[in-house]
DNA sequence: AGGTATTCACATGAAACTATTCTCTGAGTTAGG
DNA sequence: TAACTCAGAGAATAGTTTCATGTGAATACCTGT
C-alpha cells in the first residue's frame, strides 16, 4: 500500500515530458487543417447553399484512410452548423458513422439513429422496418428545414446491407413535401462506386472530391506542428519528425498513423524515465503500435475465429505455406479437444477470408492445378508477435 | 511436341435455419377504494 | 377498478448450415508427325 503510494508520488513529481497529449489523440480536432484547403473549399461551395435552404448536390468524398476526409467535414460541419444556430437557419448536419457496431451499421439502426438525432427515441429492435421509415418521414416533414446526412465510412454500409437504403434515401426527397434532404458519402474504398446499383451511383454522386494522401514532407509539417504543442520544446530529437514521416509516407500517407506512432514513441519515452524521444523510442513504437493492432483484433473476435487463428498460429512453426484443408484439420481437432462445437468448411473459408481482409493472417487464392485450387495462407508477423498473440489467444479460448 | 479434356480441392453464392435480443400486447393477478 | 406482472408474439440480427455452382492450372490423354 504504502510502496504503490510512492510510486505514484513519484510519479507525479516527475515532469512529463508532454504538454497536452490530447493533441495526439485521434479524437482531437486541430481548428486549422492543413493541406486541406482546396478540398475544403471545394466541399463548403457544394453544401453552402444548404444555409439558404436550397438543397445542396449529394456529395461523394474519396480517400484513403487518415487524409483528413473525416476532420476536413466535421470541420465544415460545425461551421455550418453553428452559422445556422445563429442565424436560426432551419438546416442541419447530421454526421453518422456506418461502422460503429450496433450504432449505424444496418438499415434499422441507422434509421433509428436518426430518428434520436430528431429528439424521437425508438425502441432499439422489435418494430418493423417500414414503420422506422415512416416515423423518419414524419419527423423530417414536420417542418421546413435541410438535411445534410454525412455518412461515413459508407463502404461498409453497402457492403453489409446492400444499397437499397441509399437508394431509399435519394429518392425520399420526391416525397418530401416541406424539407429537403442531401446525402454525403464518405467512403475509403476508391472503386466503392462502381459496384452500386447504377440509379443509386448516379443520384448519390452529383459531385465527387476525392483526398489525395499527404506526402512525406506535408506529414512531416503537420507532425512539427503538433509536436510543437503536444511535447515539451526540445524533446523531440533530430530526424525522429522525418522517419516518423517517412513511415507513413510508406504506408500511403496514413497522417493518423504517423500521429498515433509519434504518441506511442513518447509515451515509451516516458515510461522509461527518458527526457527526450529518441529514433530508437520510434522504432520501438513502431514494433509495439503493429503488434497492438493485432492483437486487439484478434481479441476482438468472436471465438470461432479465435480458434481458426489458433489453429494457424499452431501450424506456424512448422511451415510457412499452408491451405484451407490443412488448417480445416487442426482446426477440428483443437474443437473436439476442447468441447468447442466444430463449424463446417463452408465457414472456415469465410472466416479465413475475414481474417485476411482485417489484416492478421495473408490469404492469397491460388491453384495448384491438377491439385485443386485453395487459399495459401501465410503470416507476416514478428516472432515475438505471433508467440504474444498465442499466449494471449490460450487465455481466452482457456486452451493450451 | 502440341492441343484438349479432366480433375482436384476448394472458392463463392444464395437461401434457409437457429438462437438471441428486444419490444409490445393482453390476459391474469394484486392491491386499494 | 386501476396498477402490475409476466408469458407469448413479432421483429431484427448474428452466426451458421445446406445446397449449388464456379474455377485455374497441373496432369492425363489424344493426335498427328
Amino acid at each position: 500500500m504504502l510502496r504503490i503510494g510512492t510510486f505514484f508520488e513519484n510519479f507525479l513529481k516527475k515532469d512529463s515530458i508532454f504538454v497536452e497529449k490530447s493533441i495526439l489523440l485521434s479524437a482531437y480536432m486541430p481548428n486549422e487543417i492543413m493541406y486541406r484547403e482546396d478540398q475544403i473549399k471545394e466541399a463548403a461551395n457544394i453544401l453552402a447553399p444548404a444555409l439558404r435552404l436550397e438543397r445542396p448536390s449529394n456529395l461523394f468524398i474519396y480517400g484513403k484512410t487518415g487524409t483528413g476526409k473525416t476532420l476536413s467535414v466535421k470541420h465544415i460541419m460545425n461551421s455550418m452548423n453553428s452559422i445556422a444556430e445563429t442565424n436560426s437557419i432551419p438546416m442541419n448536419m447530421i454526421y453518422l458513422n456506418c461502422k460503429l457496431k450496433r450504432v449505424a451499421d444496418t438499415e434499422y439502426r441507422l434509421l433509428s439513429q436518426l430518428c434520436k438525432e430528431f429528439g424521437r427515441d425508438v425502441p432499439s429492435t422489435g418494430l418493423p422496418t417500414d414503420e422506422i421509415y415512416s416515423i423518419f418521414y414524419t419527423l423530417l416533414d414536420a417542418k421546413k428545414q435541410v438535411i445534410v446526412l454525412i455518412l461515413d465510412e459508407i463502404d461498409h454500409l453497402t457492403k453489409k446491407i446492400g444499397d437499397e437504403i441509399l437508394y431509399n434515401l435519394t429518392r425520399i426527397n420526391a416525397e418530401l413535401k416541406n424539407s429537403q434532404i442531401c446525402i454525403v458519402g464518405i467512403s475509403n474504398n476508391l472503386i466503392f462506386s462502381e459496384n452500386l446499383d447504377p440509379r443509386v451511383k448516379s443520384s448519390l454522386s452529383e459531385e465527387e472530391i476525392i483526398f489525395p494522401p499527404y506526402n512525406a514532407l506535408q506529414i512531416q509539417d503537420i507532425l512539427r506542428k503538433r509536436t510543437a504543442k503536444a511535447f515539451k520544446e526540445n524533446v523531440v530529437q533530430m530526424g525522429v519528425i522525418e522517419k516518423c514521416a517517412a513511415y507513413a509516407a510508406r504506408e500511403h500517407g496514413d497522417i493518423r498513423r504517423a500521429i498515433d506512432l509519434l504518441r506511442v514513441s513518447g509515451e515509451l519515452a516516458e515510461r522509461s524515465g527518458s527526457l527526450v524521444v529518441t529514433v530508437a523510442n520510434l522504432d520501438e513504437a513502431e514494433r509495439k503500435v503493429e503488434s497492438d493492432k493485432i492483437i486487439s483484433a484478434a481479441i476482438g473476435q468472436p471465438k470461432q475465429f479465435q480458434t481458426v487463428l489458433y489453429a494457424i498460429l499452431l501450424l506456424f512453426p512448422q511451415k510457412k505455406h499452408f491451405f484451407t484443408g490443412e488448417i480445416y484439420e487442426i482446426y477440428k481437432t483443437i474443437c473436439t479437444k476442447n468441447n468447442f462445437n466444430v463449424l463446417t468448411q463452408r465457414r472456415i473459408s469465410d472466416i479465413l477470408a475475414e481474417l485476411d481482409m482485417l489484416g492478421i493472417i495473408n490469404a492469397k487464392i491460388i491453384s495448384k492445378g491438377r491439385y485443386g485450387r485453395t487459399r495459401e495462407i501465410s503470416l507476416s508477423l514478428e516472432e515475438t508477435i505471433t508467440i504474444k498473440l498465442r499466449e494471449v489467444l490460450e487465455k481466452s479460448l482457456r486452451v493450451s
